[in-house]
DNA sequence: GTGAAAGCGCTAACAG
DNA sequence: CTGTTAGCGCTTTCAC
């Protein structure tokens, strides 16, 4: 509640120093304006004092935080935990640092993301994992606050940034049948109603489904509906979702999952199961997290630049609240690139 | 510098509604002090408006943010991308949601830390990787912001968490040398000014440093000064300082890092340069990250709780925000534990 | 149950 | 170059 030791306001410095309380605030913001020594004298109060002014009290009458929102559907410290998000806010902090600006995370508190929004002290909010239905949008665009959406489809007069989904998940694909593979199993991604740990990946399960299956189509194998396998999109998730698969009595050559996380977790189940990767089974993720190229064996994967999804949506955000409502959306559409590494051989059968 | 689109106001909610401010303010915060009617129609006619409070308005009367402030020397983007901060961040991101706060890091603006901290709405500051003389902890301090301290030696009335760092140094010394071996290289990690990725481990090098050295000395092995190499805390400066050593002439038969970055780029130079882990060279780390246990070959390391570290931060300021200053500090010290993987063996010469 | 009025601490015209 | 004077938008006694 209370507890901070009485803070020194503009008003004790202004009569310490026997000046106005204008010309201490011009001390701190516009010393140009005061004779150098006043000014000096002036901070010199201060100091002894202890005196800072009030941030909040500051961006009341300035109108604006310069702080950034980052919204999400997550836990908060999920966001830490998750190399996924963890690289799109770096790329957020990178742009965002560059012009000055702070960042908020803005994550359901006590539950509510709604609530949590309406706390949150910000010039503009950055929104992923949130469909453009989701009613969290509809408030923030109500309360016109400026906005842009990563991962979710297009909201007129918002920009937005995605990544090629589906060309990228159709190039997984095509890989896999290019080493004979025709017995391939789909490790899906749950939708947000199911709770998974990246809800935001819900339009996202689509366009990658999509992707998959025109390529399986394009090339004449049929994908019986117990080869999507849904599941969260994390280690755990992948040994689970692949564990269901193999009780179901699948037997795949390959498997195509949509995170690299859950690949990861397929990897080490089917070790467990006594199959080797990549000859008795291979594997593709996606995503390109860091650890991919590190892990054994070395995961073939989608790449998706993911610092670069956060830079550029902070970049759209900043632009857009410096430049004011004239600002024209964008709709930035990032490239997708398979890359090959251990994890994928011939299929052996 | 504007751009936003005209929000509404309270005025203009009272007033399309009929009623004053006051039962505007009411019915979000206390609608229990209107009729249940009353207050619905409120509430309709701001929604019909995109009505939302303006937070930093409200905190200024309030006179509290919701929000703690996680204050480092670090660029933003590199909490995300280091594991250590990653943790320690998720640690206090849960013990802030608890409590319904938010989290804001504090990190340097256009260069400064104080500048920084100027701006910062936050009800108080956990502070990890300033040594306890650093100024922008007196600034903090002469504000009378609560502040807890991660790491740092101690402060006079402030709360503050550390880890055992010298018994656990102490134990990965005395690991290898129960393994017989005699000639140790130690991977230090850089002091503040010499602008390392991680100066918070300024302090704690020192620590570890008398951990291993305490070892050493108990078992009468010497260390030369040419067996101390500092460099950055990342995989990359563990490489480049190996290499620095190896360079030299060094030829050690264990490596003692204070850090698992530091150790998993050691064990990549190494084989490189032929050598096999652990066969040639054991290597121990530091930390425990993630990622140690997942590394090939899963790496002997000294654990430290840093989720916890951060758990624990975020309590105490809590606790001190809330109880005033009357609260009596506390300092946590945590305690740190060799876990033995398999890169050690016993030394082959 | 509802409203008037006094701030919260600071900034920024506008005079002098 | 310095001071006076209004607010910024909301909360919150204190009357009605």
């Amino acid at each position: 509640m209370e507890g901070r030791a009485a803070r020194p306001r503009i008003a004790d410095v202004a009569r310490k120093a026997g000046v106005s309380k204008t010309a201490v605030s011009f001390a701190f913001n516009s010393p140009e304006r005061l004779s150098a020594e006043t000014a000096a004298r002036i901070r010199e109060v201060a100091e002894s004092l202890g005196y800072r002014p009030n941030p909040v009290a500051r961006m009341l009458t300035q109108r604006q935080t310069m702080t950034l929102g980052v919204l999400t559907p997550q836990a908060l410290a999920v966001i830490f935990s998750n190399p996924f998000f963890a690289l799109f806010s770096e790329g957020v902090a990178q742009a965002a640092e560059e012009l000055g600006y702070e960042l908020h995370f803005i994550s359901p508190l006590h539950g509510s993301l709604a609530m949590a929004m309406g706390r949150a002290m910000v010039d503009g909010v950055v929104a992923i994992g949130l469909s453009a239905d989701h009613p969290e949008v509809g408030q923030i665009e109500a309360a016109g606050l400026p906005m842009v959406l990563v991962d979710s489809d297009d909201l007129p007069g918002h920009s937005s940034v995605v990544v090629d989904d589906e060309t990228g998940a159709r190039a997984a694909a095509e890989h896999l049948i290019g080493l004979g593979h025709r017995d391939i199993l789909i490790l899906a991604v749950e939708g947000p109603q199911a709770a998974g740990i990246q809800p935001e990946h819900h339009g996202v399960s689509e366009r990658r489904l999509r992707g998959y299956q025109a390529a399986l189509d394009a090339a004449g194998i049929g994908l019986g509906s117990d080869h999507v396998v849904a599941g969260r999109a994390s280690l755990a998730g992948g040994v689970a979702t692949f564990e269901r698969a193999l009780a179901a009595g699948i037997r795949p050559t390959a498997v195509l999952a949509m995170s690299d996380a859950m690949a990861i977790g397929a990897v080490r189940l089917a070790r467990e199961r006594g199959l080797r990767i990549p000859d008795d089974l291979s594997v593709v993720g996606f995503d390109d997290v860091d650890l991919a190229a590190h892990v054994d064996p070395p995961l073939t994967t989608v790449h998706q630049p993911i610092r670069e999804k956060g830079a550029v949506a902070a970049r759209l955000l900043l632009a857009r609240i410096s430049a004011g409502a004239s600002h024209r959306p964008e709709r930035v559409r990032l490239a997708t690139e398979l890359v090959v590494r251990s994890s994928t051989a011939p299929a052996n059968r």
